[in-house]
DNA sequence: CCGCCCATTGTTAGCGCTCACAGCCCCCAC
DNA sequence: GTGGGGGCTGTGAGCGCTAACAATGGGCGG
């Protein structure tokens, strides 16, 4: 009559069965169901078929609470996320989700609308209250990677585009090159100059673009112009376009190194904006003025017109970091050396950067 | 000297501090430590107090899964999302985990790249094991649905998009409301009739969409068009569109009712594929042919021309999934009625639909 | 035929926490 | 003075599982 009275060789009613339950049914004892559950080889064949047998009709389920007390894992990874719309950080983190699925792992993301030292602290204590075996962290800010360095977490971090002046473990897209790509392209294809809308400065992404860009440049021998500055949005790149329009305008007028005609912007969202704006100004793309983006997002190909871009294997990211973190977690280090993966971006050249 | 020594007051070396540990340094029993940490009114303001201080000294963090076990509480929510790259999906997702987040559960994901019964299976099964009280399914498929309601998991489950036809609860923006919206508007503008590019026949969403389009053309007394078939993607909005131009070529010989004046495509990005395809032929948009969209994606306003379109407000979507799964789990109902959220949709009107 | 080894199975002791209940002390009413 | 009702704290049991060890029985070499 009591509630954990069940000599009746029923599980209690209301409550999901329990290994108990099944060795109960299948004549053997709980540590036998264990054992067949987690594949001990030392299990005969008929008493694993009766488990077997007992399992499905029970519908049992391990209690993955119980198990993850006693084995001390709880087989869960925590990604912590910014701006998590945007195509980048959307296939990186769907990427690295089932990549740790095929490892065995579950993953549990806490977004951030913005990044701020708290949201970002928050999200993840967030994730440790729930007992992540580690974290990934694709908050590409400057300040972001370094609140994190300064945390010193009881679990192995890896961050995505995390920049390579802290000591922490990370993956990342070789930013640099990418911009090198792009810049190089429009320098080759005839342009005295290339100018360039950054993404907001305190995104290591766009900081290291602006670099690529600049020495590019600076390599060639040839003037660096002021960059300009968006925010990512295609709002912000229309901004910058109206502005640049501006000086196309005036440009005839001026000496040569102030003329637009060739223009790398930071993400293809922004080089979206920016050729709203020079269609409304009258300016030809690329008759007038070529354009290049980064990132290849799948509407790139489709712009009017199609997207000169830099295409990043945002899936191979999300796999990669996985792979870092796991290693980590098998090898037990949670210190902070500052073991880097660094995937090659590749240019993707279409029309809008192309005279013919 | 064994591993279980600690009657120094230190806690294990090399193992988290637990409760005892807390209560150890703090003089007090181990129920009190968690009297504290949840906030139960009968302790004495200097005992928290010097709790508090212990916690912090040891930094200690309860161990979720000895609470989950005995609690039976994981507060832990699963999310299915297939093409989870997408806005919408991505969007869905987000707002969701936020939601989630403030009502105090965390989210686990699993994606699927396509849908099938297996995947999604797995994908349960998978979030089954660890322990998920509640799923959301974002995976708007007719027989995704189907397979849903045949499976009879033991915790509530709540669909994104998963159609009405069957008893399981969910949230959805009224695709057929905001199809209608779309091609009143281009039928208002003064069109004889409005073409369509569909998603997917197999998608609720788009089944929807051709739906609210085919009534509203219907109760014009207007003929209805065959409607093209896209895969949501550019390239398809693409093709659909060189075969339509191929049309418009060849309309001024035919009767009027072949003449493509006017084009609701069931998303954005096969709009996108469709102008460009249009303009390439030599198409002007609005200029000769009027094109509406769907979703509101944030490049929609940067397209050339910048698109008509119909906003979804994927997040509240997400709220309210939450909302739903966390009053089913409170309610203690795991069974399936029907119950339905629905959000409307906006149209939002912009140069690709215009004639001025 | 005996002893030993190994394959197979059972038994016991926790993992770290919460719940139920039992104490204790102090204050107030009678 | 005494009984009783709070407020506050401690004790014990047990959530469902795995790890370590104990027990059993059969096969095989000596």
């Amino acid at each position: 009559m009591s509630h954990t009275a069940q000599s009746d060789g029923h599980p209690r009613r209301g409550r999901a069965p329990t290994m108990a339950d099944v060795a109960q049914l299948a004549g053997v004892s709980h540590q036998t169901v264990s054992r067949v559950l987690s594949h001990h080889p030392n299990v005969r064949d008929t008493t694993r078929a009766e488990v077997q047998r007992a399992i499905e009709q029970l519908g049992y389920r391990r209690n993955s609470s119980a198990r993850a007390l006693v084995t001390r894992r709880t087989l869960t990874l925590g990604v912590v996320a910014c701006n998590p719309t945007l195509f980048g950080p959307a296939s990186t983190l769907f990427g690295l989700e089932e990549a740790a699925r095929d490892e065995g792992y579950m993953v549990s993301a806490v977004t951030l609308r913005r990044y701020t030292a708290k949201a970002l602290e928050e999200a993840i204590d967030h994730l440790s209250d729930w007992g992540v075996e580690g974290i990934v962290v694709i908050v590409p800010h400057r300040e972001a990677v370094a609140a994190l360095a300064e945390l010193r977490l009881p679990f192995p971090v890896v961050t995505v585009e995390g920049g390579h002046s802290l000591p922490i473990a990370g993956v990342s897209v070789d930013q640099e090159l990418g911009a090198r790509l792009a810049t190089g392209h429009l320098l080759g294809a005839g342009h005295r100059t290339v100018w360039h809308v950054a993404g907001p400065p305190d995104w290591l992404e766009a900081e290291a673009r602006v670099n690529g860009w600049r020495s590019t440049l600076e390599e060639a021998g040839v003037e660096v112009p002021p960059p300009l500055v968006g925010d990512w949005t295609p709002l912000s790149g229309y901004r910058a376009g109206q502005e640049l329009a501006g000086r196309v305008a005036a440009g005839a007028a001026r000496r040569s190194s102030e003329q637009v005609t060739a223009v790398f912007v930071a993400n293809d969202q922004m080089a979206l904006g920016l050729m709203r704006a020079f269609r409304e100004a009258g300016l030809s793309v690329p008759g007038q003025v070529a354009i290049a983006g980064f990132d290849d997002i799948p509407e790139a190909e489709f712009f009017a017109p199609p997207l000169t871009t830099v295409r990043q294997d945002f899936a191979a990211v999300g796999q990669a970091s996985i792979r870092l973190l796991v290693s980590r977690l098998e090898s037990g280090q949670t210190g902070s050396d500052g073991e880097r993966v660094v995937i090659e971006p590749r240019l993707i050249v279409r029309r809008s950067s192309t005279s013919s």
